[in-house]
DNA sequence: CGTCCGACTGAGAACCTTCTCAGTCGCGCC
DNA sequence: GGCGCGACTGAGAAGGTTCTCAGTCGGACG
């Protein structure tokens, strides 16, 4: 008498229980390691679990408990070195409690991401991070926070969700300290090259402060005009290059400028693929760096120690971003489980309670791509 | 009477149902969107659904269908560059068909692998892309592939497992040829920079071919000898040096290579960390490249074209590499699907149908780090 | 010797959805 | 008008686990 395994799959507790000649529950006793087992089932069931090759599944599990040991991430695009090392970071400290993860990737796109969450939703992640990407994401976010599922969002803040935690940088801080540095070198047309130089007239005069409803291009944008303006340095937009988030249309973007404004001394960039495409386009131009033209970038990745000369950069703590945003959501999880139950249904987890704003700081990295505008002997302003 | 929700949780079909004033069968026609539903019913229903913020639960469809659409991704480390390229890749090739991935790291620890392959066995992924790791994964994965559970071995081969399709690069060839480039430039003192260096005399005499079940870095010292002995010079183990995969170990271990073998002409580098390394050391030293030295870089990042001179590498394709994987498991996938049920249980996706082997090409890039031999007028061999 | 207690076990509900099977109802056709 | 058929609906099992509740059994104590 084969045990008759009714279908292809996995074998499931009923067939170790038969067996083993114990009921399922007893089986599940033992091999879900909750309540007492006799030592005779418990070897016998060992055994035939054993021989079947038998492993828990994790759904009915789920099914059951409520939850799924998962948390969704959701980024731009975890090919991306950012992103990367946020996600293996985040990944690292939620696995060590016991938490998986289901990533999706959006590409900035909206679409994807209402995609992306939907799936989270119906897969019961039990916890969220997301990098919110572009338009309507508070909305469509919202219906999942109020449910009370923990939330984190990553990279950019959302004014209009106050009750989720937001794990940011001071990207306007950073910016402003970046091109500040550029100004008390004594530079005047100092261009930026971000990917939200369309939006400029809207920035213009906003006051934006770190951790409002901005990307982190346009926070760093602002950040730049306002070094400026503390300079007394009204912004030219015809020094606000747009550029696309790749790296040759950086390069084609910096070299226009160049040869379009061949008075700029200085050059910012708001990340990190613009940043190597300025430098093609630098390097290309012919012109000396940081003799004729100064340069910052942005994000400390290891080439720019590599490339000559060696870059100023703001360093961004890309890593800490993913701890941070891991742990805040551990924290979350840990609540919920706690007031399970004693809660009544309603808004168990949107209730009052304001999220949590977690900025960490970048900074200034001053290497050698930075020095005195040409011929200024002048003191340096402030 | 308010719908009284049982629990905290979201709604489920029969809360949905209830407040529809139909049964939980029709509820489900409507919102699974199988078999027919009266347009009466439908309406009643989608706007309950729509009241109650109804979603699915993923959980319970999947433990009925037997199919979660969900795939589990195992590397060493998505904040690696290379992986992370081959993730993403990979994730547009399967989110395309419908499916979501599950991702963990490893950092090259067994027991960490161990311990992914269950929790994927567990959360009953449909497929596993795995980077293999380390000592014992043949065994490790076996039970999983015998189960049918479809499988995708990626970067690294395993012999053991002839009926797993596996997808690689052809790392043996691509480092002949790096290396050969270097022979034919005249140059005899080639060092190269490996974490498989410890493992030097093992290989040594190995004739291993690509497709063989070796780590890349193993793979590519494999071909680093090779081409010296193609080129008549005997291998010297002082000139194989060993480093941790980390950028400033890499650097170190260059450094202290340079002290010690001055007559060093050229320099090969198995991957991307130990190139950036190697150029740090290379800079750093006061030797003019390649005037006095060459250097063969791995994986062709972008900063290898900003920093001077621009770095002779290998390109690996690290995105194909990906696609391919993700290929592959989609169409093992639909097989096991439309082999479902019709196959006895044993065996259904372990039979004797031998895996494929996928081996993707990377190819040398020439630029300006590679130059001939310093004093080497005569001419090339071969 | 009877009773009570503890250790252990088994039956069965619950989790949420899918899907089969049977049943109802209206309508068209003979 | 009766019958058959099709469209639709509902009851209920299945999927694999957890967990409650009730029950059995041996032993200890009065």
């Amino acid at each position: 008498m084969q045990h008759k395994e009714r279908r292809g799959g996995p074998p499931s507790i009923v067939e170790v229980a038969r067996a083993a000649g114990v009921s399922t529950a007893t089986a599940g006793r033992v091999l879900g390691g909750y309540g007492h087992a006799g030592a005779a089932s418990r070897a016998k069931v060992e055994e035939a679990a054993q021989r079947l090759g038998y492993r828990p599944n994790g759904l009915a599990r789920s099914l059951i408990h409520g939850s799924t040991q998962t948390v969704g991430v959701v980024v731009t695009d975890v090919g991306n070195s950012f992103f990367a090392s946020a996600v293996r970071a985040l990944t690292d400290v939620v696995r060590a409690a016991g938490y998986e993860i289901l990533l999706a990737n959006t590409d900035s796109d909206p679409a994807a991401e209402q995609r992306a969450l939907q799936i989270m939703w119906e897969k019961r992640v039990d916890g969220l991070v997301l990098a919110p990407q572009g338009p309507g994401t508070a909305e469509r976010l919202r219906p999942m926070a109020e449910a009370g599922l923990p939330t984190v969002l990553l990279d950019r803040p959302l004014a209009a969700l106050p009750h989720v935690d937001q794990v940011t940088i001071n990207n306007t801080a950073c910016a402003r300290s970046a091109v500040g540095h550029l100004t008390r070198l004594g530079h005047r047309r100092i261009a930026v090259v971000s990917e939200a130089a369309r939006d400029l007239d809207r920035l213009r005069d906003a006051r934006v402060k770190d951790g409002d409803d901005e990307r982190p291009s346009a926070a760093r944008l602002v950040g730049h005009l306002a070094a400026l303006r503390r300079a007394g340095i009204e912004p030219d937009p015809e020094l606000v290059v747009h550029s696309p988030y790749d790296r040759h249309a950086a390069e084609r973007s910096v070299r226009r400028l160049l040869r379009r404004n061949p008075e700029v001394t200085a050059l910012f960039c708001t990340d990190n693929v613009l940043s190597s495409g300025a430098v093609a386009a630098l390097q290309d131009s012919g012109r000396s760096c940081p003799g004729d033209i100064s340069l910052v970038g942005f994000d400390d990745q290891d080439w720019t120690t590599l490339v000559r000369p060696r870059l100023t950069v703001v360093r961004q703590p890309r890593r800490e971003l993913g701890t941070a945003a891991g742990r805040r959501l551990l924290e979350r999880m840990a609540e919920r489980e706690r007031h399970a139950g004693q809660e009544s249904a309603q808004g168990a987890g949107s209730g009052a309670a304001a999220g949590e704003r977690i900025v960490l700081r970048g900074r200034l990295i001053t290497r050698e791509s930075t020095g005195p505008a040409p011929g200024t002997a002048r003191t340096p302003s402030a």
